[in-house]
DNA sequence: GCGCAAGGTTTACATCTGTAATCGACACAA
DNA sequence: TTGTGTCGATTACAGATGTAAACCTTGCGC
């Protein structure tokens, strides 16, 4: 396999880490922000300063993950790796990791340890219906 | 909150990392083996000499994740923490970080992007069937 | 009895991560 | 024009992680 489809300068080894990924949301939720932006955004909730938002962003950015596009002496920031393709591949790589690939494994584990709600079952059984009419 | 329920020593804030996870496979697999004989069964696939493994094994057992056994004058090392147990944290971590909690959206995303072979529905299908009957 | 091999323990060391402080350029107000 | 606040870039530094060598003890073969 390995299509290395969506490949942008991204997806190679390069992992997104815990607290990247919370700058990342943040530009999913809305692209071309400024640090300082991104900073009013996460700095609070996480206890954070601008300074490691900087940092954050630069990692990002040489990762390949983000783009900064130029806007007068700063830059604004965009995601280049699309939220899907990042949740997807971070749950691919579970199912994989835990689950030796098999994806209803990890459903039908969700559902022995209770992880599932009745509700959840519910919106997955209306999802099977659609997926197979 | 924090009830720390479950807790057997391990749990709390202790991760198991991806080093330590092959070797957690191992002992799951089969309990009471020796470095030596984890050795045998990781060491070639991710080419680690005897001494990672060894390195591997005192930190889970530091963690709490391992109990070491003497037997003679080398140690059997036996999980203390159950697959099922470490799995479904991953899972329901995993669930939290990316789908904000909800369950459903994994196994929708899973779909949508083609994790799920035909096969796969099928197997969650019956599940759903046998959890709500 | 003695040296060696096998075991665990200690120490090592490069990366990666989290979290910032500091530095240098620069736009803008006074 | 000079000071000042603002940016990104550079540097820092502790803790976690991957990977392993060095070390110390001890059972076993000779």
């Amino acid at each position: 396999m390995t299509p290395s489809e969506g490949k942008s300068g991204f997806g190679h080894g390069e992992r997104i880490t815990e607290a990247e990924y919370a700058v990342m949301e943040v530009l999913w939720d809305r692209p071309r922000q400024t640090a300082a932006e991104v900073c009013e955004e996460v700095c609070g909730a996480r206890g954070w300063s601008l300074a490691t938002v900087k940092t954050l962003l630069s990692r990002l950015v040489q990762k390949g993950a983000l783009a900064s596009e130029p806007d007068g002496r700063r830059f604004l920031y965009t995601p280049l790796v699309a939220r899907e393709a990042y949740v997807g591949g971070e749950s691919r790589r579970l199912v994989e990791r835990l689950f030796g690939g098999n994806a209803a494994s990890l459903v039908a584990h969700l559902a022995e340890t209770e992880a599932l709600t009745p509700a959840d079952l519910d919106e997955i059984e209306a999802l099977l219906k659609e997926l197979r009419p």
